[in-house]
DNA sequence: GCCATCTGTATCACACAGTGATACAGTCAC
DNA sequence: GTGACTGTATCACTGTGTGATACAGATGGC
């Protein structure tokens, strides 16, 4: 699954186990219908309590990405209903979120036309990462 | 000063008014030696507790960009020493920070075209809010 | 110099979220 | 139907965000 905790950082567990499987699926590497291993299989390898494999799992499904079926297991769900039900994510947000990288960019030294790169850099890199379908 | 505080928000009030400073910073709205509102001062005009704003400003010292002096009031730091001490954010954790940008566009359904497209724009705007000096 | 009043600080209390322990309930293979 | 697997519910503990309140340094009018 190439999902990675680590213990020491800020950022609570469930939320680095959520957005690394949200990124799997956005990248195609997880799909649809796939099955994710249980929560105890995955919490077992990556040495967490199955508890927060469950919650992470759930807040996924409200999020219209994942399909629970208790006693069966947790899958991908289709396109067509994640884009419907799913992620109230707005472009707004997005902007919002962007904007403070800009900000944090310019912080650290770099001049707009070092951030221009950098951001373009990494779209790049994320888009040879994505698996053409 | 213009800063909003959205009560409703599960973001914190000391973050969200921490990035908008830093957002004022780095903009270049707020500049070098310019004072601050005080605690008090700032917390009636955003109607919250000045106990947040004073952790709020706290941090920001800490990061580098603020001076404050214990009777005398809250200052933006010179650029040069903020660029020594400041702000321990790499290019390493923006780049994270990107990526989980890009997996949300795709997940509301934004082709890599389309996202380049948004990126491009949000930047661009960026750096039209940004003061020349 | 002293007092009023401005600054930010320290400390405690409360609420809530993240995590883990443990008991529970649905599903399926045999 | 039983056993072994699924995910769920609930409680306790801990840390963090927020606010109340008492404190301490700085400054200006007198």
């Amino acid at each position: 699954m190439a999902i990675t905790i680590d213990l020491r950082s800020t950022t609570p567990l469930e939320d680095q186990l959520r957005s690394q499987i949200r990124e799997l699926i956005a990248l195609g590497k997880l799909v649809e219908g796939e099955c994710l291993p249980s929560v105890r299989q995955l919490a077992g390898d990556l040495a967490i309590h199955f508890n927060t494999v469950a919650r992470a799992y759930r807040r996924l499904q409200d999020e219209g990405l994942l399909a629970i079926g208790r006693g069966r297991g947790v899958f991908v769900k289709e396109l067509p209903s994640r884009r419907t039900q799913s992620v109230r994510q707005t472009r707004e947000t997005l902007g919002g979120r962007l904007r403070e990288i800009f900000v944090d960019a310019r912080l650290i030294g770099l001049t707009a036309a070092q951030t221009r790169e950098f951001v373009l850099d990494e779209l790049e890199q994320f888009a040879r990462k994505e698996k053409r379908s």
